[in-house]
DNA sequence: GCAATAAAATACGATATTGAAATAAATCTG
DNA sequence: CAGATTTATTTCAATATCGTATTTTATTGC
């Protein structure tokens, strides 16, 4: 006999495995999970009876035996993801079998406070619950600065004053009712990378985030590093140069980045549009543009030499930038480091949305949910 | 019914939490790998009955019933470890229970071939093979250059000039008739730094190769990071400052750092007794010393800051420049990352042995030894 | 010295998972 | 079109692990 909890942990891997699509049958559930066929199809056996998949038609492709396919009911409860940073607030949600059902984007007052943020959540996610019979089973949120997962509890983050050791967790469970992660918001798009984008095939990589701020969330061996103090990915403090006093975020995120292809001040604000206004720059032949290539081509050959992920793919607004840019970066990156040129480093734009953070957050919840027990 | 596979895993498993001494009874070892009383207490009857180990007196400390302590067979066979490089190479022999028996230090011959190093590994191991009547359980090997562990096959290695797709595993399996394993040095040095070093109480740290070469290893979740190119941890290229062709071989590698304190020229060869010239050179007064300082201040920062590993082990001859060079390298990753002022990060001169790649090769041979089936 | 307490190991019935073989359902082949 | 082939699923006896309760063996308190 096992425990009743590994059987569980069991049987939530079994939907996680359907819902990706990594496994669609008995026999594939049995291959990826290493389980004998007698019990693969028992564990199906009990998810039927618990009504969390369906089998449909077999459909035959090949020779032997069609396969009896097996599909999650979406209306068995839904899913809720929740990304923000101080300026908005986006929610997502998604079914049971992880369709998107709903997305809403929700700017924050200036001078957000922490009470107001997390009422947002809670009205928000609320007034969707209200649509819907069916269970919110999860919460995920996705919140910026330093977040521990484990303890539920979001450190710090400097643009929401009264941010400091919040137990978004412990809160939200007891408002909601339902199970509820947390992530740093840019781990969670790895999250979301790895399950909507271009990490589906991956087991390594990294998610070069250059937003407001400049950072990079981790994913090696299928999980995300979080760092042995919450820490890790904050490269928008490397020095650049050397005696010189700047760091990344001076030269790599987004706003530096506009202000380095338009000219303006350091004082000027970014605009609303940024990406427009990127794409409008984004002049490969500039010396403005080749600047800010050869920086980050710094930048990917370090990560790549210290880390040699399979892909970095870069998310926010410089994905405007095109994939010009990206390629222009890998070919800068091979001058740097020759042995690269047999097989350069894949630095590619992210094919994934602004709500990739609400959207990984989701995952999360996913990730986590586990079966009631009988 | 589980598998007889898995049934032998979970012995092993239980063989190296006793040897590293995280167990040491029965309740632990059901504790450590979250197995019922009864299925530790049968997992110990059969290796006791298979001779693996052996029960202790009870030796009472605290309440309760004392525990009956378990200690390895140190006779129920040995294992090897080899490290090698272009001039040297190295073997460690371990009893069963993890205990060293023997090391040896042989130099091989200039432009040493691939021939003459895998028959070197044999002729010593065969060697102490005829000092032992007990049989030899496995051979780790640690090899320069880039090595791929699941193949078996060395990739390359720039100072032998034939060591290209050796098939490592394959031939001294097949001389020696015993498992082989196989790991880049630097990374099984890492190994020897989690069983024995500093790493024993982490499950996240980098060791810092500072050799004839300048390199990483990357321990994260407890797991070597190989990379999915098995090229991680190559920041000897890193290019220094921006710009500049040079790279952190030419700057922070043994040999570099020595003619820079010493003032000798790039075609100076270092000196044999280069531990004890470093030793005599660290002077951490010195604007030269100071120069190596923050150029080791520069790289731990922007390591630390993406990785956010619990610690950095200094590798390698430079450890003769003492606790007060790490000390002054963490004074100034400070000064560079004002953030860390608060929790520095780690950077520690190993307490290992010039042997620590053997010693490791030897670790990665003990962890996939598995008990013969019955 | 004798109960009370505590921790470790063992006993034993219950049962979930397994391996091997049988069965099912399709395509391929001559 | 019948039999071979291939792949997927099901059956079923065997058994390894579990949970719980019990026993063992020590210390502590009175």
């Amino acid at each position: 006999m096992r425990s009743a909890r590994a059987i569980r942990e069991d049987l939530a891997r079994c939907i996680l495995h359907l819902r990706s699509g990594r496994a669609d049958c008995r026999r594939s559930l049995a291959r990826l999970m290493r389980l004998s066929p007698s019990t693969a199809g028992s564990y199906v056996e009990q998810l039927l009876a618990a009504e969390f998949i369906r089998e449909t038609r077999t459909t035959a492709a090949g020779r032997g035996r069609p396969r009896r396919l097996l599909r999650l009911v979406g209306t068995a409860g839904w899913f809720a993801g929740v990304e923000f940073h101080a300026k908005r607030i986006q929610v997502v949600a998604f079914d049971f079998a992880g369709q998107t059902l709903r997305s809403e984007l929700a700017q924050l007052p200036d001078a957000v406070t922490t009470r107001q943020i997390l009422n947002t959540i809670v009205r928000i996610v609320g007034r969707f619950q209200k649509d819907w019979t069916q269970p919110l089973l999860g919460l995920g949120v996705g919140a910026p600065g330093v977040v521990d997962p484990e303890a539920g509890v979001a450190r710090s983050y400097a643009f929401v004053a009264d941010w400091r050791e919040v137990p978004v967790v412990d809160r939200l469970q007891q408002q909601l009712g339902v199970p509820v992660t947390l992530e740093n918001n840019l781990r969670a798009t790895a999250t979301a990378e790895r399950w909507f984008g271009a990490g589906r095939q991956l087991t390594d990589f990294v998610v070069v985030g250059a937003r407001s701020g400049f950072g990079v969330a981790i994913v090696l061996g299928g999980r995300l590093w979080t760092g042995s103090q919450l820490a890790a990915g904050e490269v928008g403090h490397w020095p650049t140069g050397t005696g010189d006093s700047g760091q990344l975020h001076d030269s790599l995120s987004a706003p530096a980045v506009w202000r380095r292809l338009s000219g303006a001040t350091h004082r000027q604000r970014p605009p609303t549009d940024l990406k427009k206004q990127l794409a409008r720059l984004a002049d490969p032949g500039s010396p403005l543009f080749q600047d800010v290539v050869s920086d980050y081509a710094y930048f990917l050959t370090r990560v790549h030499l210290l880390l040699d992920a399979a892909a970095y793919l870069l998310h926010g607004p410089l994905t405007a930038l095109g994939p010009a840019f990206c390629q222009a970066v890998v070919s800068e990156a091979v001058r740097l480091a020759p042995q690269f040129s047999h097989r350069p480093p894949c630095f590619e734009p992210t094919l994934l949305d602004d709500d990739a953070g609400a959207v990984g957050a989701g995952c999360h919840a996913m990730e986590a949910w586990q079966p009631p027990l009988p």
